[in-house]
DNA sequence: TGAATGCTTCGATTAACATCGAACTATGAG
DNA sequence: CTCATAGTTCGATGTTAATCGAAGCATTCA
């Protein structure tokens, strides 16, 4: 045989614990530096720096200097994916990290996937989505229809701005915890910027969990209902 | 942080060379005994028993006895999906196992996935059912409509039969070729058995790819094309 | 200029694990 | 029953690579 990428190479570069404590702590989409991640994976400022360079030099994460700061991020939205979908395994495998507590519990209601939303209410914001011909899927594409764009920008978004960008503006990801898809790609990310603008939406510090205010959740609860 | 489902033991586990060449072995979607993976994988019997065993134990492989044979596959549809979810990334860094070659543009044309078409014919067939409304999308998951179910009887799949499996009868999976989706589950597994029944294409021995004659081809043109 | 901070490189240590030979169990064939 | 084949278990070996201390750059700040 020996077709087809080169698969162990990826997969190894996840399969150390320290690596993969830094790659999940970037699915948050916030760009860390090298001692926030070392702090992350529970490693010295040494071994994080060997692994931050394989991660870099395997195509996972991309960087920027900025000072004397490194600061580090996922280098596509695929990544973000394929870790995903690796997440769906272990899940489905039985090897939680921790018992479903009650973190768990608000992680699968609304949590942070690269910057956009994901977990039940993320599913749920783009199955309304779709059922409202505002997106438009063509295999594994998601396109943004004219109504749809008009829902977006009476919602408060610059769409002009997130189309001039060069990063795909939709994008579907498959959720570990619904076994669904939520929203990805610019657009994704602007949408969960607005819910945290207007205050129906706050990150909880050094986690993924997504914490809606009881008023945010009712004006969400309406924007999926009718728009 | 230290959330979410263990994604390390998973990884490391396709993370081997072995164990990698395994699974894709398996991608072909025909169960193999612990003989042919040790050879697939270039390491003795004795290697591949522990493999083996640890591939089962981590939910990626399930087996079963058959006289004095072992025969493994892959879990699920799921498993598939994650591998392919790992091979765009390895093709994307650029870390192909060989060089295009001819072999890899037959792979890209239309290649076997756990059983069921992948590569371009692939997502051209899935476009073009969803196109024509004999498939449904919600969110990830995809159904068949009625007129998808008469379109597949015409096409002398036995429907009822299938139905009738536990297993799912539609599911999409990512290519990681065409970066968009192909049909698979039931259905998609019975489209391609059809295929070869019908003499249109034939799996080329011991490897993914799937040759199309040219029969087969132009009944696949036109069967895309309307029906 | 000198001190402090952020990160990298080097070297040595250690732990994990892939590998295979050899011995063992189980199933099937003659 | 005897032999061959398929697979497992055990133990020894060798390699890989994760880890961290220490020293070395580079950048910023005073």
């Amino acid at each position: 045989m020996r077709e087809g990428p080169d698969i162990a190479r990826i997969a190894s570069l996840i399969g150390d614990p320290a690596r993969a404590n830094m790659l999940t702590a970037l699915l948050v989409g916030k760009a860390l530096t090298a001692s926030e991640l070392a702090q992350e994976a529970g490693v010295t400022l040494q071994t994080a720096s060997s692994h931050l360079g394989k991660l870099e030099q395997g195509g996972l994460l991309r960087q920027r200097k900025q000072g004397r700061h490194k600061y580090f991020s996922l280098a596509s939205d695929e990544v973000a994916h394929a870790l995903e979908a690796l997440m769906g395994l272990a899940a489905n495998a039985g090897h939680l990290r921790t018992r479903p507590g009650p973190a768990d519990v608000a992680l699968r209601e609304a949590r942070v996937c690269y910057n956009h939303l994901a977990g039940d209410m993320g599913t749920r914001l783009f199955d309304s989505m779709v059922a409202r011909g505002f997106l438009r899927l063509r295999g594994e594409d998601v396109s943004l229809t004219p109504a749809g764009a008009h829902f977006v920008r009476c919602y408060g978004i610059d769409l002009a701005r997130l189309e001039a960008k060069r990063a795909p503006l939709c994008r579907q990801c498959l959720d570990w915890s619904e076994r669904r898809s939520h929203l990805a790609g610019g657009l994704g990310r602007a949408l969960l910027e607005r819910f945290e603008e207007l205050g129906w939406a706050k990150r909880k510090p050094d986690t993924r969990i997504v914490e809606f205010s009881r008023r945010g959740r009712a004006g969400f609860d309406e924007l999926i209902a009718r728009g």
